[in-house]
DNA sequence: GCAAGCCCAGATAGT
DNA sequence: CTGGGCTTGC
């Protein structure tokens, strides 16, 4: 036992040696990694650090377990050991920190009960990585998932016990939309006014509250809600029958699991001792939920989180769970982070102004010690092609000086389809790019119909993907006879593939039944090689047996070939997952398929531009960040401009775009965009206008004449030759009068709008006019037009 | 049962 | 403009 004072030094030594560990933490950020015990809420603002905080706070309780606030001082100290932290502190000697640390730490957690939750797979993975830099093997042991995986984990044991087999299908939203058509169809109710996608909308919304079919049911007396509950009885039954789950469903039947059965519970809450949540905005109720079940024992909960960061209310997530932490752990520790480390001031400054108009946020500042920067470049181009080209530009211009490589660059979009003009303008330029879409190669017929097979020999009762392949290729099985076998598996309330193999029975399949029993034996068949052999020699007997492979050789399209490739590309990573899984299966491969997102496979070390949503940009960083299409009613959307919360969350969109930018931000519009093959005129957006005008430098192409109104911009002289060369061939005619393409103008009765097109017809000129009434065709001699 | 061809709706974001 | 879904004719 030391003596007090001793005693007295060992507890100061003790935490400045800690400190001195983690010192290139700031003392907000070492804060939130000291506390151990209890619960923690991270307000962490963009940039702010708060993957490093989440990655040291594990470490910290691996290595030190709650070391820094506990103030018990272990038996075996000696006064030695207390000098040896003192010599360490005055002269620092790498070679004394094991054994300090080993001294010193106190209760620390094995990294088998802490568990941290990441938005995306590839967060987790990242996660592992750095902890496995920091901390080695032991990094490893630690559990880090996306809630989705873990959630499917934990079902793939249990799920029996809510009736469910355990060899249960994911439904992805396809699946579900198509489940869903079936049931709209054959209940015979207004298909106009119940959509799958409004209805399954719905449902979502309330499976993300748990509110399950039989809690919504006859809740409602509205005919619409009343409608929509009684299908999601059905759909729910249907998936049930079929064995499947959707992505909701991986939530509320886990948060149900823990209600319905103690032991279960019991053994997650043992072994969850530290629950980490990063993106903690972003969560739904059912994931709050989902979160106090894990954390109930021990209550050792820390989540990290930014209010002006939260971009997907649109899928349930909700401020809420940020304020009732407060409230549902007592004694809750906040911290906010609000030094970025990112960011150039003026970056930083221009998201602090767009953000500081919306009304409903908890209020921040963040403040950074970076260098002022370049201001944010503001380019109008003509259209989305100009647009386009003027980032390939930009971008070759830089790489070619040497100052930037072509991974330093991002282009961000708020729509998928916005992709398409980037793609064609960097493929004419030879820039090499990475888009990062949705789900893109799991999305191609071919590789669906492959894993359709594969779904339906692991879980033959899966209707959705059994339909999918009964006649792909053709194998005389159509329609009459599929409907046929749905009515029948309907009725009995069993699956299709139940009335397939039971179909000598019905006396109405006599017709078919040849066909029927033979696709049978060949699942039956595959399932046997299932047991025996591998993966891949599975996937390759099914290629080739199914009479895919054939189908696909002999077709003479053209795009039979790159389907060819796709599948081989398929092999591939089946033969990859084999070799890196540690007890490879049918199912956990299926599994892994259907979690998985496009940006999961963003390689950041690779040399290629990024073009991808900004929903897909959280969390990531870029030297060079293009925003592209910084126009009102496309961001914002056309669909949030009349909602107050849903434009602050475009609003939050814009923050999370610009603060994904370290040096340099470029905000581009197009004054007319081509959508729907028709052209549209949308005003710059308002998160442009929101930036303060000394924060930016604007410019305009040159095909948009400057007339008086924006008189005062400046013209970027280089980009504007080159983009001008690049597109003369496109440029329209214009000739004698004092009109010309990009012009604005008033017509009596369309009012003001844009010349879009001209064309001579006779003495007379044709003109295409954006009105905010939609494009007009006019006549130049009759129309009283005005110029303004 | 199947392929070709026509028609019309459609694109906010994604686990 | 595109592509899924439905009709039509074989």
């Amino acid at each position: 036992m030391l003596n007090a004072k001793y005693q007295e030094k060992y507890l100061k030594l003790k935490n400045k040696f800690l400190k001195l560990q983690f010192s290139k933490l700031n003392p907000m950020q070492q804060k939130a990694v000291f506390n151990s015990e209890g619960s923690c809420l991270v307000l962490a603002g963009a940039g702010s650090g708060k993957t490093t905080v989440i990655i040291n706070k594990i470490a910290f309780l691996i290595k030190y377990g709650d070391a820094y606030y506990n103030e018990e001082i272990p038996n075996y100290i000696t006064e030695q050991d207390v000098d040896l932290i003192e010599e360490y502190i005055n002269n620092p000697d790498e070679d004394l920190v094991e054994k300090i640390s080993e001294l010193i730490k106190y209760n620390p957690v094995s990294p088998y009960n802490i568990i941290a939750i990441t938005f995306t797979n590839k967060a987790a993975e990242e996660l592992k990585n750095r902890l496995y830099n920091f901390i080695g093997e032991k990094g490893n042991d630690v559990i880090a998932s996306t809630f989705h995986s873990a959630c499917v984990k934990i079902l793939r044991r249990y799920i029996d016990r809510l009736g469910y087999e355990r060899s249960f299908a994911i439904y992805d939203t396809e699946d579900s939309k198509s489940v869903m058509k079936d049931i709209i169809k054959s209940a015979e109710i207004d298909s106009q006014l119940f959509t799958p996608k409004i209805v399954l909308s719905e449902i979502s919304k309330w499976k993300n509250q748990l509110l399950s079919h039989k809690d919504v049911e006859g809740k409602y007396e509205d005919i619409r809600l009343k409608t929509i509950s009684e299908l999601y009885t059905i759909y729910q039954e249907r998936l049930k029958k079929a064995n499947a789950v959707d992505f909701d469903d991986i939530i509320m039947l886990t948060v149900r699991l823990f209600e319905e059965n103690d032991d279960v519970r019991e053994f997650y809450q043992n072994k969850f001792k530290y629950v980490l949540v990063d993106e903690y905005q972003d969560t739904n109720y059912a994931q709050y939920m989902l979160c106090k079940f894990f954390a109930d024992k021990y209550k050792n909960i820390c989540v990290v989180g930014d209010d002006d960061q939260s971009i997907y209310k649109f899928r349930g997530a909700t401020i809420e769970n940020i304020l009732n932490f407060e409230k549902n752990y007592k004694d809750t520790q906040v911290i906010r982070l609000e030094q970025n480390y990112r960011s150039t001031k003026n970056i930083l400054s221009a998201a602090n102004n767009v953000i500081d108009n919306n009304r409903m946020r908890k209020g921040k500042t963040l403040w950074t010690e970076n260098e002022l920067g370049e201001k944010i470049t503001v380019f109008e181009s003509l259209d989305q092609t100009e647009e386009a080209m003027y980032l390939s530009q930009v971008i070759q211009n830089m790489v070619s000086s040497g100052e930037r490589n072509y991974k330093d660059f991002a282009v961000l979009y708020r729509t998928n389809a916005q992709s398409a003009s980037v793609e064609t303008a960097f493929v004419k330029s030879g820039i090499p790019y990475r888009l990062i879409g949705a789900h893109k190669f799991y999305d191609r017929k071919e590789i669906k119909d492959m894993l359709a097979y594969l779904s339906v020999i692991n879980n033959p009762h899966d209707d959705v993907r059994l339909k999918r392949i009964i006649n792909e290729p053709k194998r005389s099985i159509g329609k009459a006879t599929i409907d046929l076998v749905e009515i029948l598996a309907n009725s009995l309330e069993c699956s299709m593939y139940q009335v397939i193999s039971e179909c000598e029975e019905y006396e109405i399949l006599q017709k078919v039944k040849t066909k029927l029993i033979d696709f049978r034996d060949m699942i039956e068949r595959f399932s046997e090689y299932n047991r025996g052999m591998s993966l891949s020699s599975l996937f390759t007997s099914v290629y080739s047996e199914t009479g895919y492979e054939k189908m696909l050789i002999t077709d003479k399209d053209p795009s039979a070939k790159e389907r060819i490739e796709n599948i081989g590309q398929l092999h591939s990573n089946i033969v990859e997952y084999e070799s890196s899984a540690q007890t490879p299966s049918l199912s956990e491969y299926l599994e892994e398929v259907s979690l998985f997102t496009d940006i999961d496979n963003f390689d950041a070390g690779e040399n290629a531009v990024v073009g991808m949503t900004i929903h897909g940009a959280k969390g990531l960083e870029f030297p060079v960040v293009f925003v592209i299409g910084m126009e009102e009613n496309l961001f914002p959307s056309s669909m949030s401009v009349l909602s107050e919360t849903e434009l602050e969350e475009e609003r939050r969109l814009a923050y999370v775009a610009y603060t994904r930018a370290k040096s340099q931000l470029y905000l581009t519009r197009a004054s007319q965009r081509l959508m729907f093959g028709k052209t549209s005129v949308n005003p710059v957006s308002r998160f442009v206008t929101e930036i303060p005008s000394d924060l930016k430098h604007e410019c305009r192409s040159k095909r948009l004449s400057t007339s008086s109104s924006f008189g005062n911009f400046e013209i970027d002289s280089k980009i504007n030759e080159q983009a001008t060369k690049s597109s003369l061939s496109s440029q329209t005619t214009t000739n004698k009068t004092d009109y010309k393409v990009g012009e604005r103008v008033s017509h009596a009765t369309f009012g003001e709008g844009m010349i879009i097109s001209m064309t001579p017809m006779g003495n007379d000129i044709l003109m295409e006019i954006a009105f905010p009434v939609g494009t007009k065709k006019v006549m130049a001699n009759f129309a009283k037009l005005k110029k303004i």
